[in-house]
DNA sequence: ATGTATGCAAAACATTTGCACCTGG
DNA sequence: CCAGGTGCAAATGTTTTGCATACAT
């Protein structure tokens, strides 16, 4: 039960905590903004401060039970951190954003952080795209 | 001349255009905030407004003259744009900043895009990591 | 009980914009 | 001369914070 992830954290079990959570693994876009995951409390007639939104995501940020991302945009947004790890690639015109792996580049980054004396503590990898989907704005010219 | 570069870019060769172009030339570091341009352009003396420098970074932005970067912190860093494409490791304990490129993730890169039907446009890779400074506040243990 | 969490409103930032004035070509 | 550029101040959008109240343990 996800309220032993809160509570692993250190964190006391409240509502507006289990809320959030329950926020990010329920919605169908899986990187929301904390205007977002406000937004959708609100739909769901929950009564959270948007202050609260992102105290609560700093918190699980921290614990480790979500990932933050600075896409372009002038906001970040946060996914639950589900244990593997992925990079983004996103598409400029619609903002879809799909996930993947790769491990040579993986591997690649390990090589490059040690042949400059670093100690490799994570990384952030997001290819800026345009992809094909019908509903993009961008679709390419023959359709 | 940089003068050119300016014209080029379809922008009127005016006096904080020059100056600003002139600091990203000049600076030690090579990755400056719009906040760090406008103090150095008031070290030297010159009477640029903020509003300016963000006006100005964006068009250099647009123009391809300069590179905007999302490193973590709330703010966006700019650097000139010098033809060669890197990517970046940053220390997250003293901000230190490197550049450096690798073949092979740009090539697997590619691949990913490609499998997955976009069109890529760009990217943005940062390593985090620790470096091995002795100035760095996280220097390792036995020193 | 009691230390944390929360809500609200205000503050703190980074960045953008409206507008009257200035300036480069 | 005149379109485009600039400075300033005000607006914007995001995220943080102070403080009195409410809640989990």
């Amino acid at each position: 039960m996800e309220n032993q992830d809160i509570r692993k954290a250190g964190l006391k079990v409240t509502l507006p905590r289990v809320k959030i959570l329950q926020i990010l693994e329920g919605s169908t876009s899986r990187h929301l903004s904390a205007e977002d995951v406000y937004r959708h409390l609100l739909e769901r007639g929950e009564e959270i401060g948007l202050a609260t939104v992102y105290r609560v995501l700093t918190q699980f940020e921290a614990a480790g039970l979500v990932e933050k991302h600075n896409f372009e945009g002038g906001h970040s947004v946060f996914e639950l951190n589900r244990g593997s790890h992925h990079d983004h690639i996103v598409c400029s015109q619609c903002g879809r954003v799909e996930e993947f792996v790769d491990e040579l580049i993986e591997d690649r980054q390990r090589v490059v952080a040690q042949e400059r004396g670093f100690g490799i503590k994570g990384h952030s990898l997001i290819i800026f795209g345009e992809c094909r989907r019908p509903d993009c704005p961008n679709r390419p010219p023959e359709g």
